[in-house]
Order: C-alpha cells, then structure tokens, then sequence
DNA sequence: CCATATTGATTGGGTATTCAATTTAACGAG
DNA sequence: CTCGTTAAATTGAATACCCAATCAATATGG
C-alpha cells in the first residue's frame, strides 16, 4: 500500500502555509481542516489546542532551519565567511516559500504565545540558532578574520539585522531585491578586521 | 467649565495602551470602553470601525515621532550625527511607555491593515520617517562625515537594524540593557568615514 | 478485541457592530 | 437672558456572527 502524508503531516502542513499567510488569529481551525482535506476534530485530537498547534508548527520550521544552518555552515574557511553564510542561509531560508519562515515573522513567537512554558520551549529551540551566530563570531574573532568585537554583543547585533531585513523586504514596501544583499554587506563591513 | 480631555480622547489613549500590550486581536471594545471609562458604542461612533481605530492609534504615534524627529535633529553638527540622533531618538521614542510605540511593533502595521487604503495611508506616513533618515545620510556623504554609500539603501539598511532592535529589545529574551547602544555604535561603525 | 483514528454536528463563549432611546451641546430668535 | 429647535454625543442592551473545543458515533488496524 503506498502510504502518502498522514492525516496529522497533511494538517500541520495547512496549518503552516495558513499561520504563514495570515498569521495566528485569522487562521482557524476551519480553513486548516479544509485545506487539509480532513476533518476538523483531528485538530485538537493530535495537537491539542490551537496554541500547541503552532508551537509545533513554529518549532518545526526552526529546527529545519537550525539544520539547514548547520550544514551550510560545514567547510567555511573562516569565522568571517561564517557570518556571511549564516545570513545567507538566513535569508534565503525565509525567502523560500516551502519552507515557511513566516510562520515565525507572522506570528511572533515571543509574544503570541500565552503560557510561559511554550515560551520557553520556543526560545530554547531558537537559542540554538544565536548560539551558532555567536561561534561564528568567536571563530572570526580567534581566526583573525573579525576585528576585537565581544561576540556576545555582535553576534546579537547581527541577528538584529537579520530580522530586521526579513520584516522590511518580506512585510513593507520599501526596499528592493537588494536588500538582503546590502545587510549581508553591510555586517561584513562591520566585522572585517581592517 | 475646566474640559478635561473628551471621551474620544479618552477612548484613543486606552486603545493605545491596550494595542501596545496586547495586540490587535487580544485588544476588544469591551476591554477599551472599560479602561477609558465611557460606553461602549462610542468606539464605532467616532472612529467608524476596529481597523480605522487601529489606523488612528498607529498615524498618531508615527505623526509624534515623527515630529520629535524633526525637533531632536535641529543643529546637528553633520550627517553622520544626525544618523546617530536619528537612531537615538528612535529607540527612546521606542522605549517610552507613554508613546505607545509598541501599537506599531504588535499590530504589524503592514501586515494587520486589510484594506489596500488604510495600507497606503500607513505607509504614506512611514515614509516621512524614511525621508528623513536619506536625507541624513545624504548630508553625510556630502559633508564628508559618511563614507561613499548609496543614500537610498544606506538608509533602508540602517532602519533594518532599527527595526530589529525594536524587536530584539522589547519582543525576546535575548539582548540586554546595552542593546540599543551596540546598534548605534555598529551603525555608526558603518557609515563613518575612515 | 481493543486502542486509536476519524468524523462533523453540537456546545458554550466571545466578538464587532447595530440601534433605539436618552442626554447634552450649539445657536439663533424673541 | 431664555426658550425652542436641531444636531451631535452617549448609553448599553440586542443582534448576528464566528470560533475553539467537545463529544458521541463510527471506522480502522494491529
């Protein structure tokens, strides 16, 4: 018997694509079970409750990215091209429709998030990603390839430039196709050792 | 007779205080007749519906900083300056509570508004901010106070990092007191002239 | 045979918006 | 100043709608 998508894979992938779309409270339980093609009561049935929903749906984009992040990064030649490869990674990750990264940006992790312990889960599982940025700012600093900068500090700087593009070239008008590329400039530009 | 402020005063200011704690969504007429302590059918009365009350709250804190932008940057010395006061006074416009800029981080203006109208007149406004910010960059470049950049994407750069600053700072766990500081002092980096 | 998956109608609660009724304010005429 | 008239402000209950979550009934699979 040849075995597609379960039920629970099919609503979870709806559930991602319409969270993306729409954010949180405009998706309900409806459209995704509709999307799905399955019934709406399996919605609470494998996930539970709507917040649980999109915390598994958040986490999963998050890990694939942690992972996507973790082979990309594999044989750079130093701590600067790093960087420059994790913000590549970043950006072309969420600009990737099927991966939906908007969940993230739609639906804002840290503060539509009711219960303190599915925030924690959440920032554990995004902490992986800071923590990468971080190594690479240390292995730039150690290698030479960075000048003085705490990595602590920069590395916290840099992901604010991260998300910083992602909310102007993917949510507001202004900006054009460039813009990805002159922030990675730009952070580059801010790190090199001189 | 001593007016105190009116009643759609009143219904403006707690609408914007409950926006910026709890969302758009999270925010209901119940919830802001009650704070500001007037009927409840008021709110349709004066501001016709929830979006265009949402469109009003926003406008009003954009039209304030910007206005607070055009007074902190008089006799700046030059532009690299004033892209440093322009900064400053962002993230202190940001971080005072009595502002209510978090209307604009959690309502996502952007995104939120439904109507293609209430998007334009939205970003209308915004763009003022925009304006301003080139025009600093552009006396830089030509005062010699900023390196040889393109103004346009200097500028759209340098509000990514704000933006992701707003959102590091008052959004997530991560990042400390300093935040705000280290971005100033990386844009700064930046730009300047060496 | 039993646990698990699946269905969709039902439930209970909450929401923005409407509306008829009432109060207040504005303003000119006498 | 004082009515009288009209428009605007104000009220909160009523309306109509939508949603997440429940649940009893049924099917499937190991």
């Amino acid at each position: 018997m040849a075995t597609g998508p379960t039920k629970k894979e099919l609503l979870l992938k709806a559930a991602k694509e319409l969270f993306s779309e729409h954010g949180y409270s405009e998706t309900t339980f409806k459209k995704i079970s509709e999307r799905a093609g399955v019934a709406l009561g399996l919605l609470t049935h494998h996930f539970g409750n709507k917040e649980k929903l999109f915390l598994t749906a958040g986490l999963d984009v998050v890990q694939e990215l942690v992972q996507t992040m973790r082979t990309n990064l594999q044989g750079v030649p130093n701590g600067l091209e790093a960087v420059r490869t994790f913000a590549k990674t970043y950006f072309d990750f969420a600009r990737n429709p099927r991966q939906d990264f908007m969940v993230l940006v739609r639906c804002s992790p840290f503060s539509d998030l009711k219960t303190t312990e599915d925030k924690d889960v959440m920032i554990r599982n995004f902490s992986e990603l800071y923590d990468i940025l971080r190594e690479c700012v240390q292995l730039g600093v150690k290698d030479g390839s960075i000048r003085e900068v705490d990595p602590q500090k920069a590395s916290v700087v840099v992901f604010c430039n991260l998300v910083g593009g992602i909310r102007h070239g993917l949510l507001t008008p202004y900006g054009d196709e460039h813009l990805f590329d002159d922030i990675v400039e730009f952070v580059i530009y801010g790190l090199k050792k001189r």
